[in-house]
DNA sequence: ATATCGATTATCT
DNA sequence: GATAATCGATATG
């Protein structure tokens, strides 16, 4: 069986044309999804906020390139880039054409597709234990999802006819907090990093702000 | 639980 | 030529 998300709507794009915070509070709990057979979901309990050419922390600091030109266009769009010659990472475009936010994925909790994610891990699953290894992680969610810079790059993230987008079920997410931006060197403390403080899948450390 | 380190390559200086 | 929005393995408390 499928798994067809019969119960799960596609954000708007009026949903990513906010500033890069606001984008990353509510988007804590709502669904990714992965077309297929299996259908995969996983709901988003991690992210991170860049906030465009003038946070040094992110890839638009330093003006637009053919890499991240993608978040220099309209909101709602996949920016996937490669990093330390191992991993993608997935982010979506905020705010609005000409102006660079975006939020990084970090941690999803996995809802179908299991043993798919598992096979696309090259891990096998024993026990509950081992879901966090799934989707715990940029890297990780990304290498679970299948997703790779040449094949979703620039992918519309509000079509559910595009294979890959984010759909919203209406869970209300609990105990949203914050915590400083993981893996990075500059403007290393401001806390840009947003979690849902219960869930066992957060990548990193639980210790919040705030 | 926290710390350190090697792997491996696209991208930029 | 240096760096990087990471991971997995290993070591130590």
């Amino acid at each position: 069986m499928p798994d067809p998300p019969s119960n799960i709507r596609p954000l708007p794009r009026a949903f990513f044309a906010r500033g890069a915070r606001r984008v990353a509070r509510d988007i804590l709990g709502k669904i990714l999804v992965r077309e297929g057979t299996p259908c995969l979901t996983a709901r988003i309990v991690e992210v991170e906020a860049y906030l465009g050419d003038k946070d040094p922390a992110a890839h638009a600091y330093s003006g637009q390139t053919l890499r991240n030109a993608v978040l220099f266009g309209p909101p709602g769009y996949a920016y996937v880039y490669f990093i330390y010659g191992n991993h993608y990472c997935l982010n979506v475009s905020c705010e609005r054409e000409g102006r660079a936010g975006c939020v990084l994925f970090r941690a999803l909790e996995p809802l179908t597709g299991l043993e798919a994610m598992a096979h696309a891990r090259g891990i096998t699953l024993h026990s509950a234990k081992d879901y966090p290894k799934l989707t715990s992680g940029p890297g990780r969610l990304c290498e679970a999802f299948g997703i790779t810079r040449a094949r979703d790059n620039g992918c519309d993230l509000t079509l559910a006819s595009g294979g890959l987008w984010i759909g919203d079920d209406g869970f209300r997410s609990r105990s949203v907090v914050l915590s400083p931006r993981i893996g990075i060197t500059k403007a290393a403390t401001l806390p840009l990093r947003y979690f849902l403080s219960r869930s066992p899948f957060v990548s990193g450390p639980k210790t919040s702000l705030l």
